[in-house]
RNA sequence: CGGGGCGUAGCGCAGUCUGGUAGCGCAUCUGCUUUGGGAGCAGAGGGCCGGAGGUUCGAAUCCUCUCGCCCCGACCA
């Protein structure tokens, strides 16, 4: 392609608005054009960089047995009732309406539609496994699209649905698409990890996610330092048994006035014990009923872990009034002693002893209370978040710290969900019909662009990973009024397209420096200098972006030297 | 949806408090010089000051309403 002919304008100056390197990069760059919020055209440059990334995804699905079919992104409602989700999907879920008054809803994703096509296609068990995926633009309505490309609306996605006669066969597709997603994200050059993730709304049994660590993620997860154990946060679980403390001979159970003492900090500096040393006891009501909640007085409770303790319903605190009714004490004061309703504590409770509880009356706290004696719990679970450095529940040597990450890739086992709702039922050798076993797959391709900008980029300008880079090479004259340089410019760009190398020859009548600045800024890997100087010799300059590392090379030995760099970077 | 902020030339911004000729930088166009890290000089074009209503002799500026965009929070494959 030549510079002077082509649809990019980089800047120098992009809006306030842009927060995160990599949007102010795609901006400059002149990636990306944003039309509304969280929607964007892309440009050009942009797009070769989603091309590059859209080819490992298919290369990759293709060889793990993936087939590639297109939905459409219109879908009617009809459907969405069917999975029930077209309630419970909410304001995230674009919904419109046809000229005959029917309604429809822009996809976010495919379950429905896939669920269906294979309903209607497939009836036996020697039809399966399946697996079919598609790349495609989605919409998702969402609060506050940000971070540019990386949290639009509308975005570019690749999901894949896998159809399998039982668990254990569905587990091995899962597999296989664990394996897969580890060769798509290395080839685009990311470093990234796979953890444990909560399955959120979509529903089923298990799931990973694929995190690239970046400062500027929306996730936070915990890793282990010792052995492979990597989780979200909203999954992420400690070691109980090595987070307790000593168990204490049971002391006598005590009452103690703390007048206006509320918060754990308030109370524990009152009394001068550790913030561990307290149970705080927070009731939270779903669906109208009421649990109280225990958990160690430093930690802190995690919503989505909540959420899954209350059967996936919505869980809120009581309000004060309510807290009144069932504690008979103002919040603050509140406690598991006594109490009538469930009585649910976190895993770091356990092995408490001694302990400092709200003592259901105002201004009254309750110390070296214990469990079994004092009160019963009815359910241990995983409620709290972890916290830096807290035991490895997998290997009993590590400690968890705590990464921020971006989400690129996100596999789920579905289960039957879907197949029983959507009746996509097999019949298997016996004759007998059952529902098919899914799993789900997603890879967010736009997003993808964004975190390799997150974590390839240095003051000057974006460092493409040489797969994704939308050009391998740059060819920079010098000065374009100069014949020698140009002639030497136009073969060694016809040289490399040739060989198929996707090449930018600079043929701007623009001076050096704004050439390199916008070669550094483009995050072009390759860049071929000519100059009089070098071209005196028969030489021209190869520089790296990556190091910075420079060479002269005879024209003519140019291009096999550009494609034997490529050759070995993919 | 709560709190905060911003809409002025293609882009980035000042001007608004205190009403009186609409400005600066980048980009664009012309000419000359320059040519290995975003060149210099001289000149030129480009604005319904987001939109609607109001106050005023006069509104980018004050008032009311509205639309759009951004940030923090809540929310979220």
């Amino acid at each position: 392609m030549r510079r002077s002919s082509m649809f990019l304008y980089t800047r120098k100056e992009v809006s306030s608005e842009a927060d995160v390197v990599s949007h102010q990069l795609m901006l400059k760059a002149g990636m990306i054009d944003k039309l509304a919020a969280g929607i964007y055209t892309l440009l050009p440059i942009g797009l070769m960089v989603i091309e590059n990334v859209k080819r490992i995804v298919k290369e990759e699905m293709d060889r793990a047995g993936a087939q590639e079919v297109l939905m459409p992104s219109v879908i009617p409602a009809e459907l969405w009732q069917e999975s029930g989700r077209w309630d419970k999907y909410g304001k995230e879920l674009l919904r419109i309406k046809d000229r005959h008054d029917r309604d429809f809803c822009y996809g976010p994703t495919h379950e429905e539609v896939i669920t269906d096509l294979v309903r209607k296609n497939v009836r036996s068990y020697r039809q399966l496994p399946l697996n079919l995926y598609q790349i495609q633009t989605k919409f998702r309505d969402e609060i506050r699209p940000r971070f540019g490309i990386m949290r639009g609306r509308e975005f570019i996605m690749k999901d894949a649905y896998s159809f399998d006669v039982d668990d254990q066969s569905a587990e091995e597709s899962y597999r296989i698409m664990y394996e897969a997603y580890h060769k798509i994200f290395k080839r685009c050059g990311l470093n990234f990890r796979a953890v444990e993730a909560d399955t959120g709304q979509i529903g089923g049994s298990f799931s990973h996610e694929f995190m690239v660590l970046a400062q500027s993620g929306e996730d936070a997860i915990a890793s282990c330092d010792k052995c492979d154990y990597a989780a979200n946060m909203e999954k992420a679980r400690t070691d109980a048994k090595r987070l307790a403390s000593k168990p204490e001979d049971n002391k006598g159970l005590e009452s103690v006035e703390t007048p206006n003492k509320k918060s754990v900090e308030e109370v524990t500096a009152f009394l001068k014990v550790p913030a561990g040393r307290l149970v705080k006891t927070l009731i939270f009501k779903s669906d109208n009923r009421f649990a109280a909640i225990l958990i160690r007085g430093d930690r802190q409770a995690n919503e989505v872990k909540l959420k899954d303790i209350f059967a996936g319903n919505e869980a809120v605190l009581a309000n004060e009034e309510e807290v009144k009714k069932i504690t008979a004490a103002p919040s603050g004061f509140s406690g598991p002693i006594g109490l009538k309703i469930d009585i649910i504590a976190d895993n770091s409770v356990k092995g408490m002893t001694n302990f400092v509880v709200g003592g259901n009356k105002k201004d009254t706290h309750l110390i070296n209370v214990n469990i079994g004696r004092d009160f019963e719990i009815k359910q241990f679970a995983d409620i709290a978040n972890i916290e830096d450095s807290d035991p490895c529940p997998l290997c009993d040597k590590g400690h968890l710290k705590i990464d921020r990450g971006i989400e690129l890739g996100h596999i789920f086992k579905l289960g039957t969900k879907y197949s029983e709702s959507m009746k996509a039922y097999y019949t298997d050798a016996e004759g007998t019909e059952k529902p098919m076993i899914m799993g789900c797959y997603g890879i967010g391709v736009g997003r993808t662009m964004a975190a390799a900008i997150e974590q390839n980029h240095d003051e000057n300008g974006i460092v493409w990973p040489i797969p994704l880079a939308p050009f391998k090479a740059t060819v920079i004259p010098l000065n374009t009024n100069h014949e020698g340089i140009m002639e030497v410019a136009e073969k060694l760009y016809k040289e490399l397209t040739e060989l198929g190398i996707e090449t930018l020859l600079d043929d701007r009548e623009d001076r050096a420096g704004a050439k390199f600045k916008d070669a550094d800024l483009l995050g072009i890997p390759i860049h071929l200098i000519i100059g009089e100087r070098g071209l005196k010799e028969g030489k021209v300059e190869l520089k790296l972006r990556a190091g910075g590392e420079k060479e002269m090379v005879p024209v003519d030995a140019t291009a096999a030297r550009v494609k034997a760099i490529i050759v070995e970077a993919i």
